[in-house]
DNA sequence: CCTTGACTTAAAGCTAACTATAAATGTTAC
DNA sequence: GTAACATTTATAGTTAGCTTTAAGTCAAGG
């Protein structure tokens, strides 16, 4: 699969593909002729990427993820550890936004009011 | 009340207050002999700011927001508006953010399973 | 008066995650 | 073989929201 294929199928801009690419989070692309030929797995990696980022985890941090499949020893338990503390964080987030939402209906409430009031006035 | 105290007072730097002033979030603070004297109503100002920030408003989105006061016969209607749109903006992420939960929890659960396994295999 | 610490400005730098550009090379359809 | 289009590289630019730097001014204590 080249670029354009890979790029159309997971809504990715060849661009950020490339860039993933650079930044390490692809391994290396073989190419046929100078062109990338990306395989099965590369795809299924670039899925799994597109999880983690859904996620919250930076590219940074998915990096560092994928790379802990080289530690056989402790691998596994610190990407546990990863998981568990963006669980955390998410967890923070989806309270923080449950706050918002109080305000925001608040007023919401206090400006249709405002609103009303001011339509029957007319 | 000088730069210094406003910014520990509301845990803001004072480079970001000055920034927010740069970018027309706080109209222009009067100054005493040359040096910064934020009035109440500045610091009720930013304290508003803050709660935007958070209900996920860009800082060119308060600007806006706050502009709107000065449109006396549509400013509410508009204002509300922001604050609606605003609110559905932020149900999508609550939900992406309850689907992200569940992925995790998948990975967790998984992963879990594999160091207990580990550690009883030991 | 001198030092110290807070304040001033304008402008550059930073971070994450792209996005765009240019100039060259490869591929495909006719 | 020649358009037209996809791909390649390296490098520069973008965005939001700060943060830092440089070079200087102001205010309070001793």
């Amino acid at each position: 699969m080249r670029i354009g294929d890979v790029s159309k199928e997971l809504d990715i801009p060849s661009a950020t593909l490339r860039y993933y690419e650079q930044i390490g989070l692809l391994g290396n692309i073989k190419k046929k002729s100078g062109i990338r030929d990306y395989s099965e797995e590369d795809i299924e990696r670039l899925k799994f990427i597109v999880c983690m980022k859904k996620a919250g985890f930076s590219l940074e941090a998915i990096v560092t993820f994928l790379n802990l499949y080289q530690d056989k020893e402790y691998g596994e338990e610190k990407r546990l550890e990863m998981l568990l503390k963006q669980k955390e964080t998410l967890l923070k987030e989806m309270k923080e936004k449950e706050e918002t939402l109080d305000f925001l209906n608040y007023k919401i409430d206090l400006y249709t009011k405002k609103v009303e009031h001011k339509v029957k006035g007319e």
